[in-house]
This record gives C-alpha cells, sequence and structure tokens, in this order.
DNA sequence: CTTCCAACATTGGTGAAGCCAACGATATCT
DNA sequence: AGATATCGTTGGCTTCACCAATGTTGGAAG
C-alpha cells in the first residue's frame, strides 16, 4: 500500500502572499532592517537609538527638563531616565537641578556629547543610505514624503 | 540684579529637524505606530503578530516542519516553539511527528485555525486602512512598492 | 494659608519581538 | 562507521514601548 507523497511544503524563504503584500508588514520588515543596520552601526560607538534622539533633541533645542526631552523624542518618561543616566556615565551630557522649579532637572549637552553627536549623525547618514540602496534620490523623496504623512497623521492627535 | 530668562526650551512635542527628516526614523516611526494599531487589533481577537504570519503561512503551503516555517515567517526556530504552543493551546494548529523524517514535526492548520486565520485576515485589512488612512489609493500602492524593492533589497542575499 | 491637583523624576515591572548558544535526537554524507 | 548537518527545544539576552506607584514640588482653588 504505497503512500502517495504529497508534497505541500513551503519552499524555503518564500514568505507567504498574504504578508509580502501588506503595508504593514513592509514597513514592518524595512524597519527592521533599519533597525539592524543603525543598532549594528550605533553599537560599534558605543551608542544606541535613544541616546541619538536625546542627544539631537539637546543639540537643537538646547537644555530641557527631562519630562520635555521625553514628549519630544516620542520616548517614555521612565525610559528617559535610564538613558540619560547611561549618557552621563559617558560624560555626554549633564544633569542639573532647575532652580527655578526644583521637580525639574536640567540637561545639558556636553561639548564631548557634541562631538559625540557628530559621529552618530555622519553614521545616521550612511545608515539612511544602506537601507536605501535600490532607491534614487527623487524615489527617496518620495518615500519619505509619503511616510512623513503618514507618521503625521498618526502624531497629531492630541 | 534681574535674571535674564533665556527660554531655550523645547516646545513640547516638537520632534528634532535631525530625525523627522531621516527615513529611517520615518520608516521606525511608521512601524510603530502599525505594529502599535496591529497589537491592539489583534489582542481583541486573542492573538499577536507571530501567530498571523504562522497561520498565513500554513494556510498557503500546506502542512510544514517548524523549521520552514521559521524560515518563510522569517521567525526564530525558538520563538516558532513558543508561538505554536500558543496556537496548539488553542487548537488551532497540530503538531504531529514526521513519519519520513524523525526530527521534524508537521504542523497542521486545523479548520478552528483556518476560521481564526480568516478572521484575523479580515482584522489586518482594517489595520492597513487605519495605518494609510491619510494617503489615497495610489499612494498606497506607490508607498508599498517603494517599500517591496527596500525590504527586497535586504533579504534577498544569500 | 491650607487643600487639592498636576507635573516631575525615579523605580520596577510587563510584554512583544528579534537573536544567539547549547543540547539531545536524528539524517545524511563521506 | 564516523563526521557533519538539521531539527526541536530550552534558556537567556537586548531593544523598545508602555504602565503603575511613589515621593517631591508648583501652582491653583477654596
Amino acid at each position: 500500500m504505497p503512500t502517495v507523497r504529497l508534497r505541500a511544503m513551503p519552499v524555503d524563504d518564500t514568505t507567504p502572499t498574504r504578508l509580502k503584500g501588506t503595508p504593514s508588514w513592509l514597513i514592518g520588515q524595512a524597519a527592521m532592517h533599519g533597525h539592524r543596520i543603525l543598532t549594528e552601526r550605533f553599537a560599534a560607538a558605543g551608542a544606541r537609538g535613544y541616546h541619538y534622539r536625546l542627544l539631537a533633541a539637546l543639540q537643537e533645542f538646547g537644555p530641557a527638563s527631562q519630562a520635555t526631552l521625553g514628549r519630544c523624542t516620542a520616548i517614555d518618561r521612565s525610559d528617559v531616565v535610564a538613558a540619560l543616566n547611561e549618557l552621563a556615565a559617558k560624560g555626554l551630557i549633564e544633569r542639573s537641578p532647575d532652580p527655578d522649579d526644583r521637580r525639574r532637572n536640567i540637561i545639558t549637552l556636553t561639548p564631548a556629547g557634541a562631538d559625540h553627536l557628530d559621529h552618530l549623525t555622519a553614521a545616521l547618514a550612511e545608515i539612511q543610505d544602506a537601507l536605501l540602496a535600490p532607491l534614487s534620490a527623487p524615489e527617496r523623496e518620495q518615500l519619505t514624503h509619503l511616510l512623513a504623512r503618514v507618521v503625521a497623521h498618526h502624531t497629531t492627535r492630541p
């Protein structure tokens, strides 16, 4: 009684069509690759995603409280604490109490922090290029514009 | 001696321009919102991302081993184990030893699993719509196409 | 002035997701 | 037969997002 071998096995590395067409899957996959590239590249510089976000905010807006930093970098207050601890341990930022409001800490970017930020900014440029390698310049701008609208739609809702 | 109040404080919810222009940030933020919507919507159906991926693969390709499932859904073998445990506990899949290769398990989609997949597929369609709400139909296709090229570039490298 | 509420920094914990190392059992190749 | 590879499983690690509780402080209402 010979058994009929029905080979219904998926060919390896074949993504189900149910998935590979959905935007949320594509965005998620693209973000995954971007995150992986960024993590590796930043790890080589002794940093991680949160660090860059915070340093960039400090460089652009100047000294700020932790709560404010958390709001404009979209990082939870509790996670801001941990990230700033790490940055402070490396001398990249300084934490000093606000004399005008003793609940707040004033976070200041140190010169070393500014240097480190420049370093990370250069790395980030390479990361963009690696991530969007197959896209031409106008295509990259197109993608950026479309994504910006999507993100704006979901962040603008108080 | 009046103190000059230098207001260098960031306006809340203002994203640093260093970030809001970079594609990796935008992709990451878009993915975050998409992931949040998907997680909430799927949680209401008692599922999570991994479950849909696995069920979809099983529905499209038929019964398969865990390693194969992991490869074509981009889920680590060890995570496949946990996710399949959860699916099996709900009777959505069945795990049986492969008689031809006793290292393998053959994972089969049960009728209940197929029903659940249909339910999740409907939910996923709503998720796409919620995520890409501000975009027109041709714009969504444009975005999908651009992302597909980016993802393909990073997944195609043996 | 007191009372009450809101904001702040901090601690601690939860969960999804991705990744890696190791192990025993089994298949396959040499 | 022995070396090598695959498979399922366990356990652990990291990033990231989020939430609850606490004590301190500011500011507004009574």
